[in-house]
DNA sequence: CCTTTCCGCAACAATAAGAGTTACGCTATC
DNA sequence: GATAGCGTAACTCTTATTGTTGCGGAAAGG
């Protein structure tokens, strides 16, 4: 599979979008992204379902935030672009009467629910404000 | 992309094995774990090359563990089967230069760490043997 | 009205990694 | 030498994301 960047994708553009203020086209945005309008469109969809966009048709349209940098955290980001656990366990249904497996998938479920249960947490409490102050501190020490 | 399940899978066959204590072939292997030899050859090899199980060949041949269940984890299985991170963080590489870009990588970054740190936890603290224990309390106890 | 600039969406092809499969070679035992 | 094993190469299949083309509709401007 390709890896998924959506979320690192969106939060890139978020915060750009933030610090700009105004509206963005898919096009400009394509561009931030490397990539082409339609895959933007198709991404910040997802966001926008969940309010955290808001699309405009027609000249002079394009995308804008509906809520300030600091009232977006990771997570709700993350929440707009897929529904289920982000860290699936990597269980296996080759067996499932086996108590063997069943105990096996019990200890991965487990340990994959507190991993989640603290990248939660982190997700949760970062704002894009925060990832906004960051990326202006790392530019100015030219790190 | 398929699910990757090769941890649970050498999980559950490796209690098996401990269990049942002799030698297994992998047709046998194939069978618990609703495969075919092939994929249990593949995948019993990275173990057998980080000293989890050995192998013989011949008639007589197969796989047999060269550690009692007490003395492997869960993490002994997970470095023996990929050797980077876990848990790779969701990162982009559209803009590398922009600071913006660096500074939502390296948040998610973190997150994940502290996640794959938790979870890195839980491997190195499940023993086979204490999945062994589970199985059979399991199995007792019909849930 | 008509053109331009936008988004919305359908319908693909491309990609990557695990899993599945077939085929053949080698070795140890009987 | 027949049989039962493993070892390995060389495929295909599967699945989710990404990339791409094409067309339709809407808003603004003239
Ligand atoms: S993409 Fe141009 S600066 Fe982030
Ligand atoms: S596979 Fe037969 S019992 Fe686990």
């Amino acid at each position: 599979m390709t890896t998924d960047g959506r979320l690192a994708r969106m939060l890139h553009v978020l915060v750009h979008m933030g610090l700009l203020g105004g509206r963005e086209t898919s096009e400009r945005i394509a561009q931030m992204l490397n990539t082409n309008p339609v895959v933007v469109r198709r991404t910040l969809g997802a966001l926008r379902e969940h309010g955290i966009v808001e699309s405009e048709g027609g000249r002079g349209g394009g995308w804008k935030l509906t809520r300030s940098l600091d009232q977006v955290t990771v997570l709700d980001v993350q929440r707009a672009l897929t529904e289920g656990p982000i860290l699936a366990a990597p269980i296996s249904r080759d067996h499932p009467t086996c108590p063997v497996e069943r105990a096996s998938n019990s200890v991965l479920e487990k340990a994959h629910a507190a991993a989640e249960t603290q990248l939660i947490a982190k997700y949760a409490a970062t704002t894009l404000a925060q990832i906004a102050k960051d990326a202006k501190h790392k530019a100015s020490v030219t790190s």
